[in-house]
RNA sequence: GUCCGGAUAGUGUAGUGGCCUAGCAUGGAGCCCUGUCGAGGCUCCGCCCCGGGUUCGAAUCCCGGUCCGGGCGCCA
């Protein structure tokens, strides 16, 4: 336990009736009835009630409790008591209570869930909303989710890596990169780990994922795009795009499945109900997909990504979670292997919830010389792929991701 | 980028030309109150984004700017 602690909220029960603890926490609020005043002190586990009767209390440790301001860091030791009227069928009666950290006053924002604040106000103040239950709430979900992620993809044999994030040079067109200067020369941060895991694939690490920071230097103005974000990531040899979405589809099932349990009092806190998706997803094909889009009259072009609108049309049309495959050729990145006897076709799908893409993924191009030709196809410099098509010349493996 | 919409106490909002010395909630300061758990009651404090313009008169109408939200686009 900490040095200042012997115990957290979520440690105290009523069975620990005359107990002496040292808790530590937040103000969270304080409620003065005049002769009897609570103060709710707030730690990550949970709150807890600090109670003193003015009668039964050292006047100077009364007084002092009622200046305490909200939001403050304190300490408080004192003995648990059993009590049917407090929240959680405890309180604590304070022996000694000291201030470690005073707040100021007011706070920018609310944090007891009374006022609502704009996401801009919460952003401004975000050490303050942090403190918020629901803000917690999110992170201790994620962390859930990640975890059950690595579970999985551990037990499927891949091993995580970390590939570079300064890069040498803007390898691709699509996604603008950010610039910064790498001593007194110009660098760019990584907007995907993507050559650099294929690169371990012709090194025979035959399954690999990696889980971390992507830049993306888009001016995009939508709630499902980030400058900053986290990418998920999977590449693994001898597979195609068939192997990889049985794989992707059991790793969103188990993060669904996982979460679900292990986050239940976060996800009721939140009002989210989450129901796990069932298996296997449905297989659409883009022209499927494009027959559904017509005929809900959205005007597509074969060839032509779809649009937000036709996007959800289609997602509306089939109603869960569902691949995308068989995307034509031209549209997808150069690295994306077309199908040997229908090439206009690749061997590409996207993970789509009914709402948005969730993932997308092929099997790759391991031809040296066809990659090659796909890089110029598409209007970029081979010059500044050499240290991704090296890998390519001494042995590289079918691989899929 | 573009098209809509918006900007009022610390926070969230009401107010569409004079009734605004700007209402409410939350908050802060203070007082009352012995079982609160969004405690309650009373008193007080605190706000019209910036710059121009129209008008006898602007929080309100017009123009420009800045910022924010939503849709679309952009997005290996």
């Amino acid at each position: 336990m900490d040095i200042m602690r012997t115990h957290y909220a979520s440690d105290i029960t009523p069975e620990m009736d005359g107990d002496t603890v040292t808790v530590a926490g937040w103000i969270h609020e304080m409620r003065d009835l005049g002769g009897i005043y609570f103060l709710v002190l707030r730690d990550r586990g949970g709150f807890m009630q600090i109670t003193m009767v003015k009668k039964k209390t050292d006047p100077e440790l009364f007084d002092s409790a009622r200046r305490l301001i909200r939001e403050s860091v304190l300490t408080v030791t004192g003995t648990v008591k059993r009590e049917d009227k407090a929240p959680r069928g405890y309180e604590i009666i304070p022996q000694t209570l000291s201030v470690l950290s005073e707040s100021d006053s007011p706070l920018p924002m609310d944090i007891t869930g009374k006022v609502d604040a704009d996401i801009d106000t919460r952003l401004d103040s975000r050490f303050i909303d942090l403190r918020r239950r629901k803000t917690l709430d999110v992170f201790v979900i994620r962390h859930h989710a990640l975890k059950a992620m690595r579970n999985f993809l551990e037990n499927e044999g891949f091993i995580e890596i970390h590939t570079p994030k300064v890069v040498a040079a803007a390898t691709e067109g699509g996604t603008a990169l950010f610039p910064i200067t790498y001593f007194n020369r110009e660098a760019f941060l990584n907007q995907s780990p993507q050559l650099y895991k294929q690169i371990m694939m012709s090194a025979g690490f035959n399954r690999v994922y990696e889980i971390g920071a992507i830049f993306r230097a888009e001016e995009h103005d939508t709630l499902r795009h980030l400058n900053e974000a986290t990418s998920i990531d999977i590449e693994a040899s001898f597979m195609d795009h068939l192997d990889v979405m049985g794989i992707l589809e059991r790793l969103v099932h188990e993060v669904y499945a996982q979460v679900a349990v292990d986050c239940a009092p976060q996800l009721e806190e939140l009002g989210i109900e989450l129901s796990v998706p069932k298996l296997p997803f449905k297989r659409v094909s883009y022209d499927d997909a494009l027959e559904i889009a017509l005929s809900e009259g959205h005007t597509i072009e074969w060839g032509e990504d779809f649009g937000t609108a036709a996007e959800r049309a289609i997602g509306n049309a089939i109603g869960e979670h569902y691949f995308l495959t068989d995307w034509p050729t031209e549209i997808k990145p150069y690295y994306t292997h077309p199908y040997d006897d229908k090439p206009v076709y690749s061997k590409s799908f996207d993970l789509m919830h009914p709402r948005m893409e969730l993932a997308s993924g092929s099997q790759r191009i391991h031809s040296r010389k066809i990659l090659h030709e796909m890089i110029e196809a598409h209007g970029l410099n081979p010059d500044g792929f050499d240290f991704y098509l090296k890998a390519f010349q001494y042995g590289m493996p079918p691989h899929a991701g």
